[in-house]
DNA sequence: CATAGCAGAGACAACGTTGTCTCACACCGG
DNA sequence: CCGGTGTGAGACAACGTTGTCTCTGCTATG
């Protein structure tokens, strides 16, 4: 009763052969109704589970996919893995999580893990920017990246120099001219595309560019509350806030709201929960993290059936949810002052 | 090129026996150092990855955990797996997740197909209520259920019967004598026990239950803001709300500010980003889902060593974030005249 | 009635790995 | 110089499953 009961066992009891049970497993049709019944009343009897991993083994197909993200405690990855194993479930699929905490030795571990696990598949938030180990495993577990894209592999990312430009696009129309970027973080390519966008911006608008006005913030919420009152102790404090990430972007407005300056205009890149319920409601750039996980499972899939496919980029569209942090004006007097001091 | 490398391949390229790969691979230290490199270099040659399939079907011994919530795209949850996936990386175990969705049969699906991949034991949210399937393999794939129990498993929890008394009293105290009770949801324990405790504590004061103030809510975000303008439809609303959960909790906070009732005193059991950051503020209960998580697995390694351990009931202490919410006072008139109505 | 054909069931090998056993060899002491 | 000892490496079986092949016995057909 304690070791738990193989096949074997099943055959014995229900006296046939091991083969006929593992026909009777599979569905295969060309087994007699008796003995049929005869086994499976001996698997309910046994409390017989199929051994996976002997069965993956036999037959080279796993049935897991892999999902390596910054964090699962994030909002935007844990509404993406989500949509994963809603969908992977469907297929049978098992769903296997690491993280790498943005470092790229522990990604490196992930997807070594991950391939001597004999996944489907992976779908992956690349942090390291090395990813040519992966090329012996391309054929075998084809790999889709989200959020960030990695040359040579799928991904499902979104456009985010377009939506950054537009969301510092209306910061620069309502007047301010001091505006600071909060969550850069030089290890993510997401913040790359966003703090360039942020520059052109600025620079197309005759706005000379100020690195104090871009921390680096590592990814605890802390960091970001730290360059938040940075930047605000500055002799020229911003007057706008472009926020890089939705989990920054909670941990910037509470401690906005700590210190009483909800007079900052507001853009947040990455919508998030009670940003409509703060005062000022945060105006943000929403991209669908359900999706983006749902379309590059799909991606996957799509692999399972022909390894050799090219490379695809798919981009989902932002939205830009307007409520009223960003419709703050710059306060008149000090911008004019600023502009002409520089 | 497109066939994965196995440890034959690599025995071939250096020259050795399987068994000598398998001997280094394992860290035996009896190989002559000269051996040990030839086999390094093949290794590193070939992208060899051992695959842990087989070795796992060898040594019977999986390597993987799995975790079972209703949910992933919940904030209790996805902190709490994230404890978990922290905890088992070091440990060299990986982790699959499932979710069940509220559903005692995807629940049920869910634990057997972890039971076919031989995971090493299981961290389970549960659902359903007859969790007797899971006896016979009991010995082999320890459970530890978190956040509700099955009797005869290992938990951790929280005293939701004494932290919803502690809430619930807090907002008599203020005066209120309507208080509702949103998130409430017959499939979940925690419900069950905190709203046991809500009646409790309102008879004890000598105030009459109305069912309508204890409307059933699914899982959706949307069905506990239909709860919320149900009950403030109500020829006798509610002054007070008492949130069930941190999940409805945002949605009700959310839908109060848009409906402009911030007038309701509110309570939400488990706290959530900007609580702090609304106005008023939102008192709640702390439970630390991050503890919970990282104490069952703490257990589940335990039951690795010795499986056949009592099972132990732990519970982790709450505390009283308070904020503004939960102070604001019944309003006097209405009070008084509602009660004597009674 | 004889035989081809087929359906159903079993025997056996194999997937990639590790545990156990055996073997070869060098080294040491008597 | 010989036997005992210990160390390093290989042969073989086995984990639980499935694919392939084979065998048996029945049915249908000429």
């Amino acid at each position: 009763m304690n070791e738990r009961a193989g096949i074997k066992d099943v055959a014995a009891m229900a006296n046939v052969s091991i083969k006929t049970v593992s026909r009777v497993i599979n569905g295969v049709s060309t087994v007699e109704p008796a003995m049929r019944r005869r086994v499976e009343e001996a698997i309910v009897a046994l409390n017989y589970v199929p051994n996976t991993m002997a069965r993956s083994l036999k037959t080279g197909a796993g049935n897991t996919v892999g999902v390596v993200v910054d964090s699962i405690d994030d909002v935007f990855f844990s509404s993406l893995v989500s949509a994963i194993e809603d969908r992977a479930i469907t297929l049978g699929l098992s769903v296997i999580i690491g993280s790498t905490g943005f470092d790229a030795g522990r990604e490196h571990a992930q997807l070594l893990n991950l391939a001597s696990q004999h996944v489907r598949g992976v779908i992956l938030a690349p942090v390291g920017n090395d990813h040519t180990f992966l090329e012996p495993y391309r054929s075998i577990m084809p790999v889709v990246t989200v959020d960030r894209s990695v040359p040579g592999l799928d991904s499902v990312t979104v456009d985010d120099y377009a939506a950054a430009r537009d969301g510092v696009a209306r910061l620069v129309a309502r007047g301010h001219r001091r505006i600071a970027l909060i969550g850069y973080d030089p290890r993510i390519q997401t913040a790359d595309r966003r703090r360039a966008a942020y520059e052109d911006v600025l620079t197309e608008n005759g706005i000379a560019l100020d690195p104090r006005f871009v921390p680096e913030v590592s990814f605890e919420s802390a960091a970001a509350t730290a360059a938040l009152k940075d930047v605000l102790s500055l002799a020229d404090p911003p007057t706008a806030l472009f926020l890089a990430n939705a989990r920054h972007a909670t941990s910037v407005i509470s401690a906005m709201h700590h210190l009483g300056r909800t007079d900052l205009a507001v853009i947040s890149f990455g919508d998030f929960a009670l940003a409509d319920a703060v005062n000022p409601a945060v105006s943000c750039i929403d991209q669908d993290p359900y999706l983006i996980g749902a379309l590059a499972f799909e991606r996957l899939v799509e692999r399972f059936g022909d390894t050799s496919l090219e490379a695809v980029d798919r981009t989902v569209e932002t939205g830009f949810v307007s409520r009223a942090s960003h419709l703050i004006s710059a306060p008149k007097l000090t911008d004019v002052l600023t502009s002409e001091r520089r």
